[in-house]
RNA sequence: GCGGAAGUAGCUCAAUUGGUAGAGCGAUAGCCUUCCAAGCUAUAGGUUGCGGGUUCGACCCUCGUCUUCCGCUCCA
């Protein structure tokens, strides 16, 4: 990150703060790292922006319905998923060279080297007995394992360990009031897997046919490692997917095509085309058979945004497995059953609140009339996902024009957000929305009184214009 | 978790070799009535991150602790 990129990026963060978008969780206890509240304008952002995506998904799409998954799942639905045994990597750190390294990455790379002193047998074998230990969560073991092959840190050429610990992607809680009868249950890490264990009652209940989506907005809960750059990797955050369920053999096509309609949602959002690009997965998950990452240009850089992944049958099949329970579709037009493929679109939506945050904040320059110039803070965020769309203002505090802009604030404010102000001057009002965004100010003078007109002062062009109040709320929802 | 830096009002900062905190902006109320943040008046707001120690006396020195930021480590 550049120092001028940084100075933004923490120009945003302090932005954020100021004008109510965003909070640090529990702030006045210091706050909680990675976890961050959202307040006045932020929840109103965000909102709008969740509201877009499933619009975009739902309503538009006749083969795509929604759900609402609990967070809390049934704890074999992570077994099934891969989530407990992919996800809790035993972890050990070298005390001089203060490197971290994942046991089974050490224990691997010490196999390949004994294959490839011509010991294959010696490789093999220390292979199965890592598996062992790692399956038994014998980690005692695994800490004598790394002794009696003597593996030392590539930095430091040192076996100088510390003990073996536990990284947990997961959060846990306890599912019980009891807490000798508790079961231990997991926060949700990702949404998909409420879909995906609620195929068949969707399927039938909304009588879809193949191909169709499910789509959700929620919650979901990782232990990152490292939690940083402000909203964009949380503990605690918010996902928008949609799975795709398609005939096999045809995944691949459903594949592109929804490459190409989640980045024109992008563009449509207003976010500019060289701000976003395809970032194709060389290496793919164990579930995947194509993966691309929708990336934007943050101030820190090139970073994921949104993932459309084909993961085949691996989840269903996953589940129709552990659960017992027969996951197909009948498809009647080639006269057979089958486990459906899934072609999955999923954004992070606080990743995607901070693109819009990132994209639209402006320090701008102007020169006034008499040359001289000034600066001011805007967001250029899109009217239809703006916090505050309208804001009004009575140009004077006296002769009856706060009357008259209250009433139509009130007339307003029944088709979409608005923001009433009377205090100060009107240059300093005009600003104050700049800086949350607000697309549209019309301020009541005393013509108004007199022919029922307003200005109307468009936030981007900080230009004027004078129209009727009773054009008014179209006017602004032509823009939204 | 390790290393480095920093914590004073909502924000940005100040407080002379240690002498019990100030300013600007912002906020609130009022005046003015003005179409792009800059007029006037008043008010509110801080156990100086927290806890111990040294001292007659600590924002300042010292120890511990917490938090944040930067770098490293891990990441479907």
């Amino acid at each position: 990150m550049s120092t001028q990129q940084e100075g933004k990026f923490q120009a945003i963060i302090s932005h954020a703060k100021e004008y109510g978008f965003v909070f640090s969780s529990s702030e006045i206890y210091d706050g909680l790292s990675a976890v961050y509240d959202y307040g006045p304008y932020g929840s109103e952002l965000k909102k709008n922006i969740r509201d877009y995506w499933w619009k975009a998904m739902t309503q538009l799409n006749e083969n795509i319905v929604g759900i609402d998954a609990a967070i809390f799942m049934h704890p074999t639905t992570w077994k099934a998923s891969g989530h407990v045994d992919s996800f809790s990597d035993p972890m050990i750190d070298n005390k001089d060279s203060k490197k971290r390294y994942r046991v089974d990455h050490l224990i691997e790379a010490k196999a390949a080297e004994l294959a490839e002193a011509g010991d294959q047998a010696a490789a093999d074998a220390l292979i199965a007995d890592m598996d062992r230990l790692l399956a038994a969560d014998d980690y005692k073991g695994l800490r004598q394992l790394l002794d009696d092959q003597k593996i030392v840190c590539s930095i430091s050429k040192t076996a100088n360990w510390t003990d073996i610990r536990q990284f947990n992607l997961m959060f846990d809680t306890q599912l019980g009031s009891v807490t000798e009868e508790a079961n231990t249950i997991y926060l949700r890490p990702e949404t998909a897997q409420g879909i995906f264990v609620n195929f068949l009652n969707v399927q039938k209940t909304a009588r879809m046919k193949i191909p169709f989506g499910i789509a959700q907005t929620g919650k979901a809960f990782r232990n990152e490692i490292v939690a940083r750059q402000f909203i964009f990797r949380m503990r605690e955050f918010e996902q928008m997917e949609m799975q795709f369920f398609v005939r096999p053999g045809t995944e691949l096509e459903w594949y592109e095509k929804w490459k190409q309609t989640r980045l024109e949602w992008h563009l449509s959002m207003g976010t500019p085309k060289e701000k976003l690009r395809f970032h194709d997965h060389v290496k793919l998950a164990h579930y995947a058979n194509a993966a691309v990452d929708i990336e934007f240009e943050f101030p820190f850089g090139f970073k994921e945004l949104e993932g459309i992944h084909s993961r085949t049958d691996y989840d269903l099949s996953r589940h129709q497995e552990f659960s017992g329970k027969k996951l197909t579709y009948f498809d009647t037009e080639i006269n057979k059953h089958y486990v459906p493929y899934v072609v999955e679109t999923s954004i992070g939506l606080d990743r995607m609140f901070l693109a819009v945050l990132s994209n639209s904040y402006e320090e701008e320059t102007i020169t006034k009339e008499d040359g001289s110039t000034d600066q001011r803070v805007v967001l250029h965020i899109a009217p239809k996902i703006a916090p505050v769309k309208l804001a009004i203002f009575p140009l004077t505090k006296k002769d009856g024009l706060p009357e008259l802009a209250h009433e139509i604030y009130k007339k307003c404010a029944e088709q979409f957000r608005c923001f009433y102000e009377v205090k100060d001057a009107i240059g300093k009002r005009y600003r104050r929305q700049d800086a949350i965004g607000t697309p549209f100010c019309v301020t009541v003078d005393h013509q108004s009184l007199e022919d029922q007109t307003v200005t109307i002062r468009h936030r981007d062009s900080m230009e004027q214009q004078r129209i009727k109040i009773a054009d008014l709320i179209s006017t602004v929802q032509a823009a939204l």
